[in-house]
DNA sequence: AAATATGTTGAGCTTGGCTCAGCAATCGAG
DNA sequence: CTCGATTGCTGAGCCAAGCTCAACATATTT
């Protein structure tokens, strides 16, 4: 294991896959700098708004968004005021409820939402410009079948 | 650019690396948590190891090793104090220049680096498993084709 | 010899997480 | 219908892993 072997495209697979990501995250979060957006908001504004399976989504509960980022409800609240300050969502209370709190996404929020999509696709584009659609297809799907696989697998 | 088009294959396919990367990256943390090894110990000693283009490697200033890490000097100054106390690796002077310090792995450290590497592959191995070797293959040529176009970009 | 440059580190900041404790509101048993 | 337990959020304060700025010792250049 000690030699670089040369059957180990798993283990070098993982490496470049590293390498992409963490120059496209550079890139994406460069570009949304200038916008004020940290890559914290950039999830959470994503999160808030495809949320998928609730009710009328872009109105969801703190604790919602936390167990959807993986962080932990106090986590989530920082998050949320730094949102809030920037004026991209809105806290408002929930009529069901009155100890939770229903984030709205604002106009401001949309549109910060829009400018993150768009640069997200642009650097795409630009990291994968120089492989073929084709390619770009099976690599997709390749990863996606990895994905699954992983979904179903025993060591979550 | 607003719209969800149909061919934005690039977009989805950074989202799909980028689950990808956080799973493979969970996954091995969470392998060498028991270890004592954290991410950017990880990393330091992989990087201290296969120093390429070093004289004679696995000796390396601590200048060179944060300029390779991309991290500040003075944060290398940090990874390596746990490291040493961790006893994976050792400071000693540089016998040509008085002011630097020389890294050098000490056996323990090359044992952590065993394990580490050991670690990967397997969790790489795992992950990719259910991906056909071809793809596998055809998944690293595009990846790399990605990254050559990358370095020669002009947005670096 | 003096001025300047380089290698490392101390002090202290920032980001993005965490836990623990506490408050307000709701729910469930009796 | 009241009272204890539970739930949703947040204040206070901690941690990890980066950062900058400035100090200090040593090297290099003039």
């Amino acid at each position: 294991m000690t030699s670089p072997g040369p059957a180990d495209t798993a283990a070098e697979l993982a490496d470049a896959l590293t390498r992409a990501m963490k120059r496209i995250r550079r890139r994406t979060m460069q570009r949304l700098e200038p916008y004020g957006i940290t890559p914290a908001q950039g999830r959470a504004l994503r999160t808030l708004a495809h949320a998928p399976g609730c009710e009328s989504a872009e109105t969801m509960r703190l604790s919602e968004l936390a167990e959807r980022l993986r962080i932990a409800p106090r986590s989530a609240t920082t998050v949320v005021d730094a949102l809030e300050e920037a004026g991209l969502v809105a806290r408002t209370p929930d009529p069901a409820d009155r100890r939770a709190v229903r984030l709205v996404l604002t106009a401001a929020g949309h549109g910060a939402l829009e400018r993150i999509s768009q640069v997200r696709h642009e650097v795409a584009q630009e990291y994968f410009g120089p492989v073929s659609a084709a390619e770009q297809d099976a690599l997709l799907r390749a990863l996606r079948r990895a994905e699954e696989a992983y979904e179903a697998g025993p060591t979550r």
